[in-house]
RNA sequence: GUGCCUGUAGCCCAGUUGGAUAGAGCGUAAGUUUCCGAAACUUGAGGUCAUGGGUUCGAUUCCCAUCAGGCACACCA
């Protein structure tokens, strides 16, 4: 990567300098103390070169003006890859077309696999997202973690990690019978019987009142006969719901590895296992005829319950040993993408891996702000009764490419405002459109050098610029001495390109997804800026292909992005 | 009341761990098509980085306080 390239190249000068005793009071262990931190970045201002690398810092230990001291580095750089200058305390890199003619040449010999980090260290990832309750149809807020927790798990892979998605379905406890009640009210509706759910709200929240049950109410009675049995009826609800959110994660682009089952986890004895393992280990304590977990013991700011005084196991029961199980698969490293709303769930969780046991530091838990709805302008509270949109309503209206992007263009950290009416505009104000459109133009381009034209007003045809196998052949027998044709005028583009490596880096290192979404808007943005300026197919053969062969690069990087997010990248729209 | 997240241009947001004149996009103003997709491009205008302190040669960034918005504080899941 350039940006290492460069930092590593004056981490050598700077230890040259040092041992030349150039650098005043800077002495090799203030150098490996690791308290001098230098970063290469984007310069503020292009004219000065393409990398900075800012060394003022160094300053206060070297006892030497920072002008000085850069130029008293710059002596033992290299200069076969770049040319450097002085300002103030940075010192500027400006790489040769050399050099950026290669980013080209890299990208059409790894194609798909450009970007991807040569030696990391491997890791094996759970991470589980969405995980909701098989009680009704996903909200838009479970969209959002769809769309990045399969975009993280996309990128994770690319990025050299083994991911394994998991899907923890909640289908034990009361909500269960919840569902089955509210079904049976529904089914007897069907039937003509005048029954309603309760208008009192507190007996209210004991059903689902969504209308969402009437159509499983009329499936029921196709195949079945009525029946009281809240179990039986439970037990319908619940595989409906489960096979009606997993058609729609399908079509979402999101493919879990395994849906794990809470009521098979109590089955395995999993539960009662390590609840025995922390009571076996004094962990716990009776009061009240409950059965409590010394949380506090672990930071948490309250004790809390496992046995409920009726016996039954509170959810955290189950989740303890849902995690433990996670880690007992074998992972390095386990990923959980939860919703803001869960946040003081994270330390009992945490505690109780530590009091059995297990490394806390394996659990990562990435806390998702929520989403909000913009119809009209106007933001729409998903209040309780007010009527909810589902996330399937939503991907109907605007669509997958669109809903994905939107969900995941946004910092983790930030509540995310999601204008429907905004996304579904197929103009400049919509940047998945905008990203689309420059992959869809640079295949119109790669078409249009094989193909005859024809003038619009003669009707005359010219024969096409090139043949099909001489355009495969020229990315085939590409060599970067070629290529240099076409740099003096995509020198940013290139940049841009190549920065798709370090972006990958940061991305996945910080999990944050939304800077491939940034990344891409940016690539687009050099790509339409350098096609108004150049022609692509034009007399200078050696140029056009060398120009191609750009378009060609910048095509693949824009689909490796794309596929990433799991947005389709259009050949033509 | 306690904990977590947020506050940067009219709007929506970046700001890679403390450094050059604070950056994109949308919107707005003015331009750009006999030629590869104008769903595009170019150039402007627009900022007391919520407020007040502190640390530092230097703070949008770190610390403290205050204000504003969101979320959570169950023997629910």
């Amino acid at each position: 990567m350039f940006k290492e390239l460069v930092l590593n190249d004056t981490l050598d000068a700077i230890k040259k300098a040092v041992q030349n005793k150039e650098l005043g009071e800077l002495t090799e262990e203030i150098l490996n103390s690791g308290d001098i931190k230098l970063v290469s970045e984007k310069p503020k201002n292009a004219d000065f070169g393409d990398f900075a690398v800012n060394v003022a810092s160094m300053a206060r230990y070297a006892r030497i003006a920072p002008p000085v001291i850069a130029n008293n580095i710059v002596k033992y750089l290299p200069t076969d890859n770049y040319t450097t200058s002085v300002v103030a305390g940075f010192i500027n890199f400006k790489l040769s077309d050399k050099e950026l003619a290669q980013v080209i040449e890299e990208i059409l010999d790894k194609k798909e696999n450009f970007g991807k980090p040569e030696n990391i260290k491997k890791e094996k990832i759970n991470l589980e997202y969405v995980s909701a309750n098989p009680t009704g149809p996903f909200h838009i807020g479970h969209g959002r973690w769809a769309a990045m927790g399969s975009s993280l798990a996309n990128l994770l892979k690319f990025y050299g990690h083994d991911v394994y998605q998991e899907f923890y379905i909640n289908d034990a406890g009361s909500q269960i019978q919840k569902l089955g009640r509210s079904l049976n009210i529904r089914i007897k509706q069907e039937l003509g019987e005048n029954i309603d759910f309760p208008e009192d709200e507190e007996e209210r929240k004991n059903y689902y009142a969504g209308e969402y049950l009437i159509p499983v109410a009329k499936k029921f009675l196709e195949e079945n006969k009525p029946t009281d049995d809240i179990q039986v009826l439970s037990d319908y609800a619940k595989e409906y719901m489960e096979r009606v959110q997993r058609e729609l994660l399908e079509n979402f682009r999101v493919h879990f590895d395994k849906f794990y089952s809470e009521l098979d986890l109590h089955k395995s004895g999993k539960v009662e296992h390590y609840f025995n393992e922390l009571k076996n280990k004094g962990e716990l304590y009776e009061q009240d005829g409950a059965i409590w977990f010394k949380t506090t013991k672990y930071g948490d700011d309250q004790d809390r319950v496992l046995k409920k005084a009726d016996g039954a196991n509170t959810y955290l029961t189950a989740d303890i040993a849902y995690h433990m199980d996670k880690l007992d698969r074998g992972f390095d490293r386990l990923i959980n993408i939860w919703g803001a709303d869960h946040h003081g769930y994270v330390a009992r969780v945490k505690a109780s891996i530590e009091a059995l046991g297990g490394n806390p530091d394996k659990l990562e838990i990435l806390l998702g702000q929520l989403v909000n709805l913009i119809i009209n302008g106007e933001e729409v509270r998903m209040g309780k009764r007010r009527k909810m949109v589902t996330l399937d309503e939503l991907i109907d209206e605007v669509g997958v490419d669109a809903t994905r992007f939107w969900m995941s263009m946004r910092s983790i950290d930030t509540t995310l405002d999601f204008d429907i009416e905004l996304a579904k505009r197929s103009t400049d104000e919509n940047p998945v459109f905008y990203v689309q459109y420059a992959h869809a133009r640079a295949c119109s381009i790669l078409r249009n050098a094989i193909k005859e034209k024809i003038n619009a007003e003669t009707g005359e045809t010219s024969p096409a610029p090139m043949s099909e196998e001489e355009l495969n052949d020229t990315f085939k027998n590409f060599n970067s001495e070629a290529m240099l044709k076409a740099v003096p005028t995509a020198k940013s583009l290139i940049l841009k390109l190549e920065e798709f490596k370090s972006m990958i880096e940061y991305s996945a290192k910080t999990r944050a997804v939304y800077t491939i979404c940034r990344y891409v808007q940016d690539l687009a943005s050099e790509f339409h800026s350098f096609y108004n300026s150049n022609r692509v197919i034009c007399e200078d053969k050696d140029l056009m292909k060398s120009r191609l062969c750009l378009i060609y690069a910048v095509k693949t990087v824009l689909k490796n992005a794309l596929d990433i997010l799991g947005v389709s990248a259009p050949e033509k729209m």
